[in-house]
DNA sequence: TGTAGACATTTGTTGGCGCAAGCATCCGCA
DNA sequence: TGCGGATGCTTGCGCCAACAAATGTCTACA
């Protein structure tokens, strides 16, 4: 069939993996854009909210998103602009400076998670069996453990200041 | 374990996979970088050298790659500015044209090649045992044909023009 | 033949992100 | 206490890709 002597099925994958991903953006952006945010405010939203007081210091959330620290400013920036976070200055260290999730943020997150869930079944939930999902899931954590080394996020718990107030 | 309303657990999902993607990519640029490329100029060669005639029109480059029309566009400004592929025009169809991959275009790919696969298998293939792999690749297909229809290669075939000289 | 609409590609504009530099703060050590 | 290096964050800059508009070409239909 083929008649290159690039056609490695090791690349197969890789490309694989690349067009799902950015299969899944092209499906799931409109349901963000609708509600003003993009994929990345959404994920920052949804890290903070799973995170202790849900708040996060600037640096964790660059390593849990995978977005340099320049890049966590500038989306914090824009989600404080809408009042979607805050950020609140960390009392053990006047260099750090946490993002905190508002109710406004929480509220949206609210708005958008059912459709962005619906989306979810769709292209994913529905589409495998629960052992094809189990073996699924563990190949992605196994390739993760390799690729982001310390990415995981209790690695942000670890380094928590005292509770405030 | 956690205190968020917000961890579904079909969310972890989809954040696996935008982590991995996120994770090869910068694991595996710094080979491309070496070579002069980013990872789309590689896709994009390689998608080419897999096309009959080893040539696509802009169009299907631009669905196989997942980039808009003008990203190829531009694309293909670079890497024909290196001379790794070239323009040619299409003889039943003046609007379109075509990139082909040359002879300095295969060699790059061969530079690179193997110390991308070498990368692949540090990330994917020494992790996961034969039925893993297969499950996963499956799985990816799935998701993949729901998500971009009319993306695969096979495509591009059916409007293939008759071949020149 | 002539015309309207679709299509392939390119170009202008805009926004996002990484990199490197800069500033403030913290820590270890004398 | 005082100093040097490390750390956390922000800002300046440049690249890249998407969106929209423009151009040239094709197709269908009258």
């Amino acid at each position: 069939m083929s008649v290159s002597p690039f056609d490695d099925p090791r690349l197969t994958a890789m490309g694989l993996i690349a067009e799902v991903h950015a299969g899944l953006s092209a499906r799931m952006n409109p349901v963000f854009q609708a509600a003003g945010l993009s994929w990345i405010d959404f994920e920052t939203l949804i890290r903070l909210s799973r995170s202790p007081e849900q708040r996060l210091r600037m640096t964790d959330l660059a390593t849990q998103t995978g977005l340099s620290t320049s890049g966590v400013t500038r989306v914090v920036d824009r989600l404080e602009r809408e009042s979607l976070v805050a950020r609140m200055a960390c009392p053990t260290d006047r260099r750090a400076s946490y993002a905190v999730l508002t109710d406004a943020g929480r509220e949206r997150l609210s708005d958008v998670l059912p459709r962005h869930l619906a989306d979810i079944d769709d292209c994913y939930t529905t589409l495998l069996d629960d052992d094809e999902r189990a073996t699924f899931l563990s190949a992605l954590r196994k390739m993760r453990d390799v690729v982001r080394p310390g990415a995981t996020a209790g690695a942000a718990a670890e380094r928590e200041c005292t509770t405030p107030a």
